[in-house]
DNA sequence: TGCAAATACATCGTATAACGATATATTGTT
DNA sequence: AACAATATATCGTTATACGATGTATTTGCA
């Protein structure tokens, strides 16, 4: 696990990336499926999803609709109109966020 | 200018690295070397600024030492024995969450 | 010469997130 | 029957960052 303090800020953004390649996806299974990609590196605590996720319904971002599962109700979600610029947006802005990282990051070469 | 979520939990990788490539440095010089080596994109406010070097130094990762200068006295940060190694450790989990980042948010591939 | 901008450091109060703990209920497995 | 996994939820605490604000010195330039 990365410290959390590295996650802060990025899990909005993962959630947006998954919904924009899903049709519609519901808590859990977005936490598993962060947790199985990301060799188990990135776990979402269900402390953290659940708030932002209805965070992202207020915003409009993402619309939520009930479906009955046996005697359960499952919650999906998806991408609302706003939610798909959204999403363009936010990786597109870590991508440059990385970009500038790395160069600030590098190793500097020794002068010889 | 990056979002301010996603600076959190970077500005203290980004002092380590910059103190690991300068013998000294004060915080002024700190924040000026970001913002120019990021072209404006990173700015890191005296407000953010002050109290991680303060902390660091609390932590012992970092020394400080006052320099005269003039009539004024500047503060000068230089990494301890364990600021070196927290630097090369942070720096090297920064790196690995990049590419985690960067396999989670890869474009996917449309299916043909 | 005078005044603005840049240099340099500092702190207080607020805002935002994330998270651990905890709770509830269903479903599948042993 | 008991336990693990599935599924959602919230409360209270903690950590961090940051805007605003304050102080003082030094430099540049009109």
């Amino acid at each position: 696990m990365y410290s959390s303090q590295l996650l802060k800020g990025t899990y909005q953004t993962l959630i947006l990336k998954l919904l924009q390649d899903h049709p519609r996806m519901y808590g859990y299974e977005i936490s598993q499926h962060l947790k199985e990609h990301s060799n188990g590196e990135i776990q979402l605590p269900e402390g953290s999803l659940y708030p932002i996720l209805h965070k992202m319904a207020e915003e409009k971002l993402v619309k939520m609709e009930r479906v009955q599962i046996g005697r359960r109700v499952r919650r999906y979600y998806s991408l609302t109109t706003a939610g798909v610029a959204e999403a363009t947006s936010k990786i597109d802005e870590f991508n440059r966020f990385m970009n500038t990282m790395q160069l600030l990051l590098a190793p500097k070469l020794k002068p010889l």
